[in-house]
DNA sequence: CGCGTGATTGAAACCCTTCAAGTTTAGTGG
DNA sequence: CCACTAAACTTGAAGGGTTTCAATCACGCG
């Protein structure tokens, strides 16, 4: 058993007790991918869902300039995939890849069927969804209404691990900015915040 | 029994049967607000999901500099809500007013409890928060990635007949531009498109 | 008819991008 | 372990797209 670190992620989400866990934990594999590994390509159709134990995995797109958008990051405790194309068989729209190094979990429509039995499962997913639902509808808001510096700050105070973890090219692409941006948003915070003088350093 | 369209709709879904239907139809009612009618607000806790049968709805944030931001527009068949605030008890972040009058199904939590109990609208709950997921996410993508003469296009071609109803600056708010910017890529649009000579009209 | 709201237009300002050139950092092979 | 190279980050100057502010126009409604 090397799925301890999910088995307790799904008790303690209240999602499969112990023995609803062991009755479906033969339709999912564990993998660990290098860092750069594609697990998902635009056009093909996904079959799998990932969860990820450690590591760094993100999802994107590629528009018609060739240019990368950022829709997710996903760190340890979290899942990624298309869920659209991978319950309705549609071509996918994105590209999943490691960031670094990562350990995950690989669940397959075997295992959603399995687990749909279980109406805890069922509830947690809703409110897993709902929840995805709220924070895409946050960054809406925010791609709306908010300037870069805005963003920056609202990404930092979210996920601050992931700030030190996220190269800041990627970081400028989520954010829906340039990295030259990005690098003069930090140095004009920088500067401002840092006012007091000289820090010790030398 | 006015709910005929209601109950259409979910026929056609294929989310209740129509005996299933009748079990729960007492525990939804029809209502119908005038242009302008406000049915949330923010930071009230939300305790119905509405169901447009005729008429448009909006839903949007205030930000701090009082500037309005649609979350989204509901137009008939179209659900819309918190449901965040709905399902787990928190203060709402949007408001949800009547852009035109508007007939529109009631459903309150009691609803939810007692469809819940069929597999079927389950499942069709289910793919409907993939498909608002994935709308969201292309949503992102473009505001991102896209410049506002593209965000617009965009939306006449996904949402043609909204075009029509919806006041220019809510598309404009909706798109995430101002007003202003709005009329003046319609205007260059036009030019371009329209270069060939005078059109009838005289 | 006049008032108010929405749409349009112009000019200036601003934010962000683009392009180009450094500088720093990280990874690789000798 | 250093040297080398590529990638990431920084910085500057110029340009473009949007916003802002203000004025004008168009329309519907009381």
């Amino acid at each position: 058993m090397t799925f301890e670190f999910f088995r307790n992620y799904l008790l303690s989400k209240g999602a499969l007790t112990d023995e609803q866990f062991d009755t479906v934990s033969h339709a999912i594999r564990e993998r660990t991918v290098a860092k750069g590994t594609v697990l998902l390509r635009q056009d093909e159709v996904c079959s799998e869902v990932y969860f990820v134990m450690e590591g760094l995995l993100r999802s994107y797109t590629v528009d018609d300039n060739g240019r990368e958008h950022i829709i997710q990051f996903a760190p340890e405790d979290n899942w990624i995939s298309d869920r659209n194309s991978f319950l309705f068989g549609e071509p996918s729209l994105i590209f999943i890849d490691a960031i670094e190094e990562t350990k995950l979990v690989v669940l397959t429509v075997e295992f959603f069927r399995e687990v749909s039995a279980f109406a805890s499962f069922n509830m947690f997913n809703t409110k897993a969804l709902h929840n995805l639902v709220r924070m895409q509808q946050q960054r809406i808001s925010l791609l709306i209404g908010a300037s870069a510096e805005t963003r920056y700050l609202d990404f930092v105070e979210r996920y601050p691990s992931l700030t030190l973890r996220v190269p800041q090219w990627m970081m400028a692409s989520y954010l829906g900015i340039t990295p030259e941006s990005l690098s003069r948003v930090r140095r004009d915070l920088a500067r401002r915040n840092f006012k007091p003088g000289s820090q010790s350093a030398e």
